[in-house]
Order: C-alpha cells, then sequence, then structure tokens
DNA sequence: TGTACATCAGTGAACGCGCGTTCACTGATGTAC
DNA sequence: TGTACATCAGTGAACGCGCGTTCACTGATGTAC
C-alpha cells in the first residue's frame, strides 16, 4: 500500500479535531468542508470517504470534543476536587479559547437545532458525563449527586456563554466570578 | 401618499417582530433574508431601505426581543415574584417555544461570534436587564444582588439551552426542575 | 374639475460567491507471475 | 529480476443551489396649477 497501514484512520481522526475546534469557534455553518480540509492541507473531494456529509462529521466532533472534555474535567477532579473543576471553567483562558474548551457553551444552542439522530447521540454523552461526574460531588444520595452536577452545567455553560457574548471585560469578569463563587459553595456544602 | 403616514415604520417593525422570532429559532444562518421578507407577503429587494444589512436587522431583533424578554420577567417579578420569574422561565412551555421566548439560552452561543458593534449593543441591553431584575431580588448590597441576578441568568439560559439540545424529555426536564428548584432556594434566601 | 408631475414603498431580475456534494481520475505502491 | 495489473487515499473540475446585496423600475396616490 501507498500509505502506511493506518494513514486513512489518522486521516480520520485529524479531520474531526481540526472539525471539532472550528466548530466550537465559528458554529456549524462558520466554517465549510473545502476550508476544513485544507486546513488538513487536503483537498474537499477526500471528505465523503472519511464521512456521509457535514452532520455526520458534526455528529463526531461533538461527540469527540465531550469526550475531551469530560477527561479534563475528570482530570481536575482527581487532583483538586470539584473546586478545581469550577474554577478551571469559570477560568478567563477557558472563557478566551473556545476553541480549546467544553463544547456545550459553545455549540448547546446549535444542537438544538441539529435534526434528531445528531441530538440523540449528544443525548448519551451528555447523559456519561453527567454520571460520572456525579461520582465526584457530595450528597446524600444518587438522585441529589446528579441534581447537584445538572445545576452545576446549566451555570457553567451558561456563565460561560454569556461571558464570551459580552464585550464589556469587567461584566464578563463578573459573570464567571459569581457563578464561580456561588457554585463552590452549593457544591461543597452538606 | 400612496401609504398611510407611518406605513414604513409599520413594516420595519414587522419585519424586526419577525426576524427576531425566527433568529431565536434558526440561529442567524437558518433564515434568510428573502424567506423572511417572504413570511411578511414582501419581497427581499425593500429589504434594503429598511436596514443596512442582515448584521443591522440581527443586532436590532436581538435587542427588540431583549427587550420583550425584559417586559415579561418585570411582569413576572410584579405578579409572583422572583420564583414566579424563574418558575415560567424553566417552565416546557418556554423550552418548547423558542420562538417566543428569551434569546439568551437561543442566541448567547451566536452573540459570541458577532461582530463587535453587535456585541457592544446586546451587553447595554444585557446591563439595563440585569440592573432592572436585582431591584427585584433580595440581597443586603446592590452588589450582592446583581451577582446573585448574573447567576441567575447563567443558571437559566444554560438549563434551558440545554434542556433544548438534549432529546431525551425525562432528562430534559430533569435539568428544567433541579435549576428551577436550586434558583428558588437560592434566591429566596437572606 | 382635469391634467401633469413628484413621491416613494415595494418589486423582481441580476450579480458574484461560497456552499455541500458527486465522480472520473491520478499516481504511488503493493502483488502476481 | 522485470512486467502487468490491482488497490485506494486523495485530487480537482463540475453540479445545482441559496445566499446577501444591488438597482432600474412600477404603480398607487399625493400635490401643483
Amino acid at each position: 500500500m501507498r500509505y502506511k497501514e493506518d494513514h486513512k484512520e489518522q486521516t480520520h481522526k485529524r479531520i474531526v479535531e481540526t472539525a471539532s475546534r472550528e466548530f466550537r469557534i465559528h458554529g456549524f455553518d462558520g466554517i465549510g468542508i473545502a476550508r476544513l480540509m485544507a486546513l488538513l492541507q487536503l483537498t474537499h473531494g477526500g471528505f465523503y470517504s472519511h464521512f456521509e456529509g457535514k452532520e455526520d462529521l458534526f455528529e463526531e466532533a461533538m461527540s469527540s470534543s465531550l469526550d475531551q472534555s469530560l477527561n479534563f474535567m475528570v482530570q481536575e477532579l482527581k487532583q483538586g476536587g470539584i473546586a478545581s473543576l469550577v474554577h478551571s471553567y469559570t477560568d478567563n483562558l477557558h472563557r478566551d479559547n473556545p476553541g480549546r474548551g467544553c463544547p456545550l457553551p459553545a455549540l448547546s444552542g446549535e444542537e438544538a437545532r441539529r435534526p434528531p439522530g445528531s441530538r440523540e447521540s449528544f443525548t448519551r454523552k451528555y447523559d456519561e458525563i453527567v454520571a460520572t461526574i456525579a461520582g465526584y460531588v457530595p450528597g446524600a444520595t444518587a438522585e441529589e449527586r446528579m441534581e447537584k452536577v445538572l445545576v452545576m452545567f446549566a451555570a457553567l455553560s451558561g456563565a460561560v456563554s454569556l461571558a464570551r457574548a459580552v464585550s464589556d471585560p469587567a461584566l464578563s469578569d463578573r459573570i464567571l466570578r459569581a457563578t464561580r463563587d456561588h457554585l463552590i459553595e452549593y457544591l461543597s456544602g452538606e
């Protein structure tokens, strides 16, 4: 073979990685197939031997970045507990780098408009994330822990999304700080 | 004149109203000028005597729907206090009708990607909303009240956005219920 | 009262453009004999 | 060892389409005289 055995697999992976970054930065309609492939020094034609179409790619890119985000969060939890996770999520570094951050604040608004298949795949991953993180927060019952995590992600995702939308840096910082302080108190209690 | 004195003003208003609804439902790229004007039984050419371009329309539509949302929230506050606002925001009716709901969960992710002018206009309106609502929440200082409102909107907006993205109705309801219960406790305290 | 002209909100053909997608092809390297 | 053929990841021209935007025009009604 003119390419190494796992060459195609590697290319597929590179497309997903770059796409997941570009989607988080520019949104579903903000990055086209030709531009995406050009970022990888490839031409657009080859794209369709890797994916059924753009929708298929988005689904995979979303799934991949949710995995990455979960991995990062679990690492934070193991190192510094729930406070550490909340700190890093509400950090200016996260706000200012959507391409390397959690897909929830960047893309949950768009996911709500995607076809059923994409939303089902998203839901499965989100469920997995919530269940995993719930293992790390305090709470008497599994039910209670899960609800805490649902509230936490709603607040974290909303805060980062709004902090990015707002153009006044002072207000943006304040949104993040207020959410951080509140969540740390809420999640450490009990 | 062949049209009533305020005819053009009325048309302008109708375009903004329909656009703000369509943007919340389909996103910035999800509704085109021609389709939008056709919804009003008009042709696309006339659009440019009302707006500089699509970006200008989006800015006005966002501003208008934030105004509407603020009016609705103040009405809720006056009738049933902060608990009433939180209830209606986290209601399934709100989740299932983005076109008639608050633009924050539907469009804050997109606003983060809009040009500076649009984000500045958004920021001014968001500031106004936060300052107004802060007059209705308990808290010892103005600072404290404002921070509560910032946390509240982060959680409300994030919860509705995620509740819309998720395809499992039980999980979606749970996101809304958990956020509602938590916020009511948080905002009523003190 | 009747005619000529001005006004102007809205019309619709036309523009260039980038999009997602298709498909016949390329060319480097493997295998068969 | 040398030749013919198979494989297949990636190429790039071409497609139809809808987009945002421009602009010469329409036609209903107002005003001037």
